[in-house]
DNA sequence: AAATTCTTAGATGCATGCATTAAAACATTC
DNA sequence: GAATGTTTTAATGCATGCATCTAAGAATTT
C-alpha cells in the first residue's frame, strides 16, 4: 500500500474554489471566506491564501477588508479579454506551427475523435472539457512559458463568459471581417489542427483567431 | 492634520520585497521568511501572503515545504520574456498609436525630455525610472486591462536581465533582421513617440519591437 | 573510510485568538 | 419622516503557537 501522501490544504483549497467559481458562482457573487473553511473543513489560513491567489491571477476582485468576489460582466470586458486571447493564442500556435513534433499532432488529432464523440453522445460536459484541453495543449505547443502561464489565466476569463452564455457548442454563424463563418467549433478545431500538419504557421494563426473571434460573436448575438 | 491611515502590512510586504528583488537579491537565492519578518518587524502571515503574491505572478519560485527563490537566469528564458514581451508590447502600442489623446503624448514627450536630461547629469539610475514609466504609459495606452496586467510581470522579468547585465542605457550597436541598429535607448524612445505622433499603428509596432529585440541582443553580447 | 541510518535543528504549513474596520441596524435630532 | 450620528455586528487583517516536514549533521554499521 503507498503512503498516501496528504494534499496540501491550500493546494486543495485552491482546486475546489476555482472549481466552483466555474460552475457555482455567479457574477458579482460575494465569496465569504468563513463558508469555504466550513465547507472546506479548514482552517482560515490556507483558504486565505487561497483566495490571495486567486485575486492576484485576476479571477476574483478584491475589496479591501470586505472580501472577494467574482468579476462582473459586460461587453468591454469581454472584447478586452477575447482580444488579448487571440493575441496570446495566435502567437502561440503560429510558433506551434513550426515546432510541432508528429506525436503531438496525433494525440491532438485523437482529442478531437474524443470530444466529436461526445457531441454525438449529447454529451456536452465531456465535450467542454476535451475543448479546453485542445486549446491548453495548443498552447503549450509553443514552448514559451511566459505566453503559457498568462494566456492560462485570460482563456479562463474568456470560458466563464462562454459557459455563462452556454456558448461551448452551438451551430450558429457568424461574419467576420466580411466573411460568413458558418463552421461549429469541433470543424475549426480540425481546421486548425490541419493547419498545424501542413506547418503553416499564417493560415494556423489566422485559423485560431477566427475560432477565437467566433466565440465572441456567438456571446455578442444573444 | 490628517488622520494618517496605517498603510496595510501585506502591501508594505509586497512593496518592500520587491524593491529588493530588484536591487538586492541574485538569482538563485533563498528568501527566508524568518529573515523578512525581522527586517520589516511584522508578523509571519503578511509575509507569507506577499510571498505567495509573488510566486502566484512568477516573480519568485518555491519548493514547498522549503521556501523561494529568485529565478535563475539563462538564454532560453531571457529569449522566451523578451519574445512574450514584444508580443505583447507591439500589441498594445498599435492599438495606442490609434486611441492616444494629446495630452498624454505631450506628458510622454515630457517623460523623454526628463529621461535625457538624467542622462546629462549621468544619473542613470533616474533614467532607468523614466524608461520604466515610458515603458508602463506605453502599454497602458491600449486601454486593455488584460494585457496590461499580464505585460507587467513579464516586464518585470526582462528588466531583471537588463538590470543584472547592466544594461538599461547603452551605445551600442546591433544587427536585426540584417539591419544595423545604432540608436541609444532614448533615441528609439522618442521614434516610438514619434510614431505614435504620427498615429502609424504600424510603425509603432515595429520600433516597439526592434527596441525590444534590440534590448535582448545587448544582454546577449556582453 | 564510505555508506547508511538516526537524530535534531530549523524551516514552512496550519490553526486559532485578538485587533481592526466597514457596513448594517439603531437611535437621535431637526 | 428624512437626515444625521451612534452602536453593534460580523467580516477581514494580523500575531503567534503548534504540527509537519526537509535537510544537515551525528552516530552506527559495513
Amino acid at each position: 500500500m503507498a503512503p498516501a501522501k496528504k494534499e496540501p490544504s491550500e493546494g486543495k483549497a485552491y482546486r475546489l474554489i476555482l472549481e466552483a467559481i466555474r460552475n457555482t458562482y455567479q457574477p458579482g457573487e460575494f465569496l465569504l471566506e468563513k463558508n469555504m473553511v466550513a465547507s472546506l473543513k479548514m482552517s482560515r489560513t490556507p483558504v486565505a491564501m487561497a483566495l490571495n491567489r486567486l485575486v492576484t491571477e485576476g479571477i476574483l476582485n478584491k475589496v479591501p477588508k470586505k472580501g472577494c468576489y467574482i468579476p462582473n460582466l459586460n461587453r468591454d470586458d469581454a472584447t478586452a479579454a477575447f482580444q488579448a486571447r487571440k493575441l496570446l493564442e495566435g502567437a502561440a500556435v503560429k510558433d506551434a506551427a513550426k515546432f510541432s513534433s508528429c506525436k503531438e499532432r496525433k494525440d491532438l488529432s485523437k482529442l478531437l475523435d474524443k470530444g466529436e464523440k461526445a457531441i454525438e453522445d449529447k454529451n456536452y460536459r465531456l465535450f467542454a472539457e476535451t475543448d479546453e484541453e485542445f486549446h491548453h495543449r495548443l498552447v503549450k505547443l509553443s514552448k514559451n512559458e511566459y505566453i503559457y502561464r498568462t494566456w492560462r489565466l485570460i482563456y479562463f476569463r474568456t470560458n466563464i463568459y462562454s459557459r455563462f452564455f452556454d456558448n461551448l457548442y452551438y451551430d450558429t454563424e457568424t461574419i467576420i471581417s466580411g466573411k460568413i463563418l458558418k463552421m461549429k467549433s469541433p470543424q475549426q478545431h480540425r481546421s486548425i489542427l490541419q493547419a498545424l500538419i501542413d506547418k503553416d504557421p499564417i493560415k494556423c494563426k489566422s485559423r485560431v483567431e477566427e475560432h477565437i473571434e467566433h466565440s465572441l460573436q456567438m456571446i455578442f448575438n444573444r
